[in-house]
DNA sequence: CGAACTGTTGAATAAGGTCAAACCAGGTGG
DNA sequence: CCACCTGGTTTGACCTTATTCAACAGTTCG
């Protein structure tokens, strides 16, 4: 696997990477799951393990789309942008979760790093190659793209229909849930982001967000501490408050 | 290719079924144009037609997912529910359009047919067999997943942060690109859903989406008769209506 | 300590929602 | 033929929610 560093990254930085991806933190969940053996390796064999400091961009929108990959470390924000400004997180993306369409020419939305990211790059003509020739290859790509779909088209609903107070119980539901898929125990929810930025995911103002966080933590719902570590105090409550059932 | 008919049709209401790809509607657009040859051929001997009428449910949310299918004729909404009621329209199916996920065990939202629907159908598992075995298929169907996923992730960009009269304008020149793509000429767009399929689309009540046509009307960007039928007066003027630029 | 940043809280405002009435076709039936 | 109904739509008046603007508090870091 070879090693490039990112534009933002300055040389001190640059991590050890994994030669071997059994010893990778993702492996179990990421695309790479799908394969194993002599396909693995192939893999292997044209990733680029790339590292991105926070508030680096990872790219904007209608650029060539060169890469894609597999988030190794740190947290991404998704989103696209309004000619003035405005601005529509459209995902945060976590470590085993995988960045770029494989298909499509032109990157559609801008990414950028908001903690320390490190990224398991497969440069997009290479990977075109081995999408061809491995149909599980293919096949995972599929369903992480029909799985994204969905979440979009709940987030759809979200941001069409549910009040600042529903979508603030969604979204921390949503990162326990994401957590918990990582692996991570019960317990603190780390949040990599800031208000404004939970607020650009909720289509809320940040004072909205605010206001939310502390009528849930009033209520016992949750309780918050060091204004990034949220502790889920009643899930039930918190799921009916999510669902508009409470 | 086998006929069926939805439960809502009524016997005398059973179409004639094209035989042949090649004289069908939807060839150039659909799924299928991927397929050529045997390949097609082994496609059409799984696949189904199955009408059903205005208002029918195609599907419902958390069912198991038995079929996947090009909607041949007819328009199609696909919408998510809170408990209370509260909708969201994911998005409208046309002429062309392929609906279900071949990847996800169940159904994560629901269908209904706004005008009368002609689907040309593919059974789950016959379909997932194709699937593994047919790598151009594959390929376009994570192309249209992909491309899904762009169109959602757009789309949470309009219901979080544009305006009310920037949907409308955004959602009437979708209407106007999806026409184009359906090789349908320029001229009045045709709109097969009401204005609260569109407020459930839009995110808003139908009462703001009359208003909002209301003054585009008003300021001559667009025309209405029998209000269904709409033509854009000033493309570039929606245009930036739409982003925000106006 | 003070600057810079992020987050919280309050008061005023605006955008869109809700409720309600009027409108306008397209049908139905006297 | 025309009055009447009916469903969808439009329009108006009022209300609610979230935004905006603004002040203030808590941390972090030089």
């Amino acid at each position: 696997m070879k090693l490039v560093v990112g534009n933002a990254c300055p040389r001190h930085e640059i991590a050890a990477v994994p030669e071997d991806c059994a010893q990778c933190a993702v492996r179990e969940i990421a695309v790479c799951t799908a394969l194993s053996g002599p396909e693995l390796e192939r893999l292997r064999d044209i990733a680029v393990s790339k590292i991105f400091e926070p508030g680096s961009t990872l790219f904007a929108a209608d650029e060539p789309a060169t890469m894609v990959g597999t988030v190794v470390q740190g947290t991404i924000k998704c989103f696209k942008l309004l000619p003035d400004g405005r601005q529509q997180i459209v995902g945060f993306l976590f470590p085993g979760d995988f960045i770029g369409s494989p298909t499509q020419e032109t990157t559609h939305g801008f990414a950028e790093a908001l903690t320390r990211v490190e990224l398991c790059l497969f440069p997009s003509p290479a990977i075109q190659r081995l999408i061809r020739e491995m149909p599980n290859l293919e096949r995972r790509l599929l369903t992480l793209a029909s799985d994204d779909l969905d979440l979009a088209q709940e987030w759809m609903l979200l941001l069409g229909r549910k009040t600042a107070q529903e979508r603030l119980a969604t979204f921390l539901l949503l990162l326990a849930q994401k957590a918990k898929a990582r692996g991570i125990a019960d317990g603190p929810i780390d949040l990599p982001m800031n208000r404004s930025e939970i607020a650009d995911y909720l289509g809320l103002s940040l004072e909205t967000v605010s206001r939310q966080f502390s009528k849930l933590k009033s209520s016992g719902h949750i309780r918050i501490e060091h204004n990034n570590e949220v502790t889920i105090r009643n899930l039930d409550g918190l799921t009916e408050i999510a669902e508009g059932t409470a």
